[in-house]
Parts: C-alpha cells; sequence; structure tokens
RNA sequence: ACAACAGUUCGGUUUAUCGCUGUUCGGGGCAACCCGAAAAGAGGAAAGUCCGGGCAACACAGGGCGCCAUACUUCCUAACGGGAAGGAUUUCGGGUAACCGAAAGCCAGCAAGUGCCACAGAAAAUAACCGCCUUGAUGCCUCGGUGUUAGGGUAAGGGUGAAAAUGUGAGGUAAGAGCUCACGUCCCAACACGGUGACGUGUCGGGGGGGCAAACCUUAUGGGUUGAAAGACCAAAUAAACCGGAGUUUGAGGGCUGCCCGCCCAAUUCCGGAGGGUAGGUCGUUGGACUGCGUUGGCAACGACGCAGCUAGAUAAAUGAUAGACUAAAACAGAACCCGGCUUACGGAACUGUUGUUUUA
RNA sequence: GGCUCCGUAGUUCAAUUGGAUAGAAUGGCAGAUUCCGGUUCUGUUGGUUGGGGGUUCGAAUCCCUUCGGAGUCG
C-alpha cells in the first residue's frame, strides 16, 4: 500500500542529530540525500524526513509545496526499496534535502526520486 | 450600457482514485494497538512585528535619579500610538465677496533656561559699518559755512539674505525711535453669552514681538522586567560527589528588575571551575473582549437584549497528487499561546455611491 | 517566537554630528605612448544617497512609514 504515516517519518531528534552528523551522503540534482543504518527493532523498516533550506526559499508557501511534492513522489515508489530491505533484513534512517533553486513539477520530483532510489538500493 | 474614482463583501467550486492530521462512533485485543465508518481540517491578510491587551514567571515594602513612549477636544474600547464625531491651523479648488468643498498633519511649551542659524551682509539677536543729528579741539575762508579728528545721540534709509527687529497714518524731536496716540495683526489674562469640551463671538485691560524643541530641554500623563524557547506536572537517568572562593560580633556576593539608597537571603547557603545524566510524554493549547441572525439605543465608532451555533490544534510540524468539468494551469500567500488594531502584498467577481459619455422614452 | 544592526557611482569605501556642484580608489569610454597589446600618462563618464512622505531657509545626515539584507538568543 502507498501510505505515509507517523511511523513512516523520522521524528527523534536524537537520530536525527545522528544521521546529520555520522550519516552517508551523495548528491543527484536537486537533492542531497544523507542516510545511516539505525539498530533493528523499528515498526517501519525506513524511516524518511524532507528538509528544505530557508536560505532558497524564502516564502513559508514555497517550502512547504516541495515538501509536499517530494513526500507524494516518495510514497509513490518506495515499494522496491522496501522489498530490498527485507531481504537484507536491514532497516534505514533517510533524509532528502531540496538543494535545487527552482520548483519542480510533480512528473519531474517523480522522475528524480526514481533516479535516486534506485541508486539508494544498489548502495544497499 | 460603458469608463474612472471611493467604499463594502467574497477570496475558487465540483466529480473520481490514492494519501495526511487529530476527534467521535462501532468491532477486535489483557494491553500497546489494529480494522471499518462518519463528520471536520489555514488567512483576509495566517505576513511585517509597528502598537495595545490577556496569560505566565521573577520573594513587585518603599523612596530618589535615569530611560522610553505619548501630547487639540469629547466619546468608543479590556486597552491602544487604533477608531468615531467635532474644533482650530495650513494647503488646494470654486466664488466679486460673505462663504462653500476637499485634503493633510508628532495640533503642549522658544512669554523658563541653554544652544544653533552656513554663504552673503554693517549687523543673525546686548544689532552703530555707512548715513543722519550734535558737542569739544583744530585747519580754511567771503564769518557762517565747510574739512579733519576725538566723543555722544540715533534703528527713518542702505545693492545682502530663507529670515533684518510689529504694519499704516499722525504727533513729537537736534536728529530719531511704540517715545506717544489712533486703527490693524498676533499673544496673555479677566468678564459676558453660546457649547459637555476643544473653541467661537463680544467687551475691557495688560504688554510680548526673527526662526528652530522631527536641537538639548521644560510641563503633563503613562510604563516593574522578561516572554509559550513563559511556566506546571509525570516518566527516565543521576552525584546530598570533586576542586577553588566568599562567609559566622559583618556585609563580600546574590535575589533574571538600568543606577543609587533601602529591603530580603545566610554552610541543609551562595558564586565560579571542571565534569556526569536526560533531551521522552501530558498540561499550558484553544469556548473566546467567539460567530451568525433578529430587535433596539446612538449622528457615528460602538453598546444592550434575545435566539441559535461550536468553528484547525500540528510538534521536524497535517490540506497534497493525478485526470476532468465550470470559466481561465486563477492573485497575494501557510496557523505554531490567544485576542484587538495598524501597515504592506493581491488576479478576479458582486453590490452601493459620485462624476462623465452615449442610446431610448 | 524575541532582539539588534545595515542600505551612498558597475564595485569597495568617504562626507569634519544639518550648509550646498555628494568625494576618493577601482571599473567603463576616448586620446597619447607602442609595429600590436599590456603598463604608464591625460581627459571624460557614471548617483532617484533602497522607495514614499514630513520637519527645516536648506536633509545622505533629523522624524515617520515601507521594502530589502545581515547578525544574534535554546
Amino acid at each position: 500500500m502507498p501510505t505515509f504515516g507517523k511511523e513512516e517519518r523520522l521524528c527523534s531528534r536524537k537520530v536525527i542529530s545522528h544521521l546529520i552528523k555520522n550519516g552517508t551522503t551523495f548528491f543527484n540534482h536537486p537533492f542531497t540525500v544523507k542516510w545511516i543504518e539505525i539498530p533493528l527493532p523499528q515498526n517501519f523498516p525506513i524511516q524518511m524526513l524532507t528538509a528544505v533550506p530557508k536560505r532558497n526559499f524564502k516564502k513559508a508557501v514555497d517550502r512547504n509545496r516541495i515538501k509536499r511534492l517530494t513526500k507524494e513522489a516518495y510514497r509513490t515508489q518506495k515499494d522496491f526499496l522496501l522489498d530490498g530491505l527485507d531481504k537484507k533484513n536491514k532497516a534505514l534512517a533517510l533524509m532528502l534535502i531540496y538543494s535545487g533553486k527552482k520548483i519542480m513539477s510533480q512528473q519531474e520530483t517523480t522522475l528524480k526520486l526514481n533516479i535516486i532510489l534506485r541508486q539508494l538500493s544498489k548502495i544497499i
């Protein structure tokens, strides 16, 4: 099911600061991706967080829109990543930082995120 | 009907599929929680943070100094630097004029003190440079005129300047001067009338005259400080530890409050250093100076009464995506403790009023 | 959420606490020098002092408002 509920989001401050300090980073325009493995007993095998820097987008409306587009794209395409994680018995914390300067449409965002998720599943 | 201006209201709707947030109901489960259904889910500015409150904490005794804000009147309001109605002033437009209309503003006080006013000009505020009048000394000569020099009086005149010592007329004088008088302008005080009042009109008296307080300042009034990262509670963890200092017949230091006095605290104390642990949850947190309708008081802002209604509450942060229709990828734009204003951004739609043009009667 | 500061030529900075054409360096342009270019020299250009309004005789400076930018507090 393409859901995106509470337990799929990254909420814990502790895990977030751990991720920012020690996470692995790669970049594929327009997203900077940070990820790290987390100890296994979790409610959901992958916890995700989106971020948009205030420096690039002054208006709250624009930041909200980008986050929503990103979440929507992630929601519809995360299945194959989950399968991979199930097989290898791992859990992930994931952070998507939008580094672009312009707002993309939904189709573009979906395409870009598809590329990135495939890249990530290969690395795992 | 169209256009312009002003004001008020609205601020996309809807169908299908997938998805998000809390709430309620039903079912399952010891419980955590899971499944299903229902109804609800950003704004007129949520913004800027320019003002005012509520609320909370800080041991608000009290006094002085400082700092900040405000500054015509009456009213509205919980309060305001907001709003309403009015007064005076200035500017603009119309009119021969009385006056009418519109707009604006940090509308107390340079008649408390201090300070500043470039350049130009004699002088920028205790005005004598030139000029005018006059006295002494002295030169000349036609013997009452003229020149030189020293002193005194004088603001009528002087090419400057943003601004030049209250305007006009008369008297007065050696020459002159608000020196005196009349009229006029402005200010102050008293009285009468009108008005709740600012103020207006009139009478009488006084005597001030450059400008600048968005110069320091004076007067009056108000303001304790800090802001939900305030604060309360629960859970988890831990260290009543260590080092240095202050201190007990006296006042160092501290008490989140500008400074001083004062008051309060006192080794189970305070301050500093270097470390350890936690960083989750609940409340605060949305029922309120609330919203809608009706009646009613008031010129109005706004108030009173009655009936009905419940209308976001997230916590890394919920409203989105896809396809289509209306009519067009609708504008500005996203709540974060809550209200009242102000200001700024904004595609379009509707209504009302005023002005102009055209058509018909 | 609160608080503080800053906006001047294309760029980097001045302007003696209100006083006159807003100045300097650099840049741009033109000329000289050179066979050509650079360097150097000379001349010249360029400003709504972020925008709007006000006070004043006079505003970059004082006041109000607004726009933009930067910093800071757990």
